[in-house]
DNA sequence: AATTTATTTAAGTAATTACTTATATACTTT
DNA sequence: AAAGTATATAAGTAATTACTTAAATAAATT
């Protein structure tokens, strides 16, 4: 848990978080996205990996990443009923989660 | 957010949030549960106050400190949202939430 | 009013984190 | 096998964060 808070207290690691939420992207991808160098990407990938929240394949020349959405849900949805175990508005989020979920037919 | 998520990168600070999380506390009683000095736990506390995640409300000569859950609890949930729109494991998890719940009869 | 108690602010330092550029490794193509 | 492309590792530095002790502020007690 100690390094999934750690993993997400940086602006680019949730950016970097957000683009795999919608396709599995090579190191490349990810890193021509942003302003700062590549091994600077890098290791902000390395720290999501170790963190349980992504994980690499390499294929030929290529380290594709994908995101471990299990992970994230379990961390920070543990967390916040550990910190607020009678929590109301919890209930009427996960109500509006729930409903999200059946509008887009899951 | 971003305040929230760094806030929350802290093994004391999260230390801090579940104390507060079953009782308002003064500073000296949480400062009194660590190890560090008084004027460490201070400057956690106002990060965790700036981040909005707790509030501080003098009393004479006590400062007494609260959680505020909402916040907690909008952002967390908020922020798996966005990343994993369509997290099954969450809405395993907001059901087993909901099931709690109805058992501590709320 | 002087002293004690509770807390914060200030100022400085040590430790950590986030970058940089340069170099190494491993595939792919020619 | 030589050259090019993709990525990571290494090494160093700048910026940030987490502490420390000392001093300031404010309320309570004597």
């Amino acid at each position: 848990m100690e390094r999934v808070f750690q993993a997400l207290a940086s602006t680019p690691r949730r950016k970097i978080l957000a683009y795999l939420a919608h396709a599995e992207l090579s190191a490349g991808d990810i890193a021509a996205r942003f302003e700062m160098s590549k091994p600077a990407v890098s290791q902000h990938l390395s720290v999501l990996e170790n963190a349980g929240l992504i994980k690499s394949e390499k294929r030929g020349q290529f380290v594709f990443y994908r995101l471990l959405p299990d992970a994230l849900t379990n961390v920070l949805n543990g967390y916040v009923q550990e910190v607020c175990p009678v929590s109301r508005p919890l209930k009427a989020e996960s109500r509006a989660i729930a409903d999200k979920q059946r509008q887009s037919g899951d």
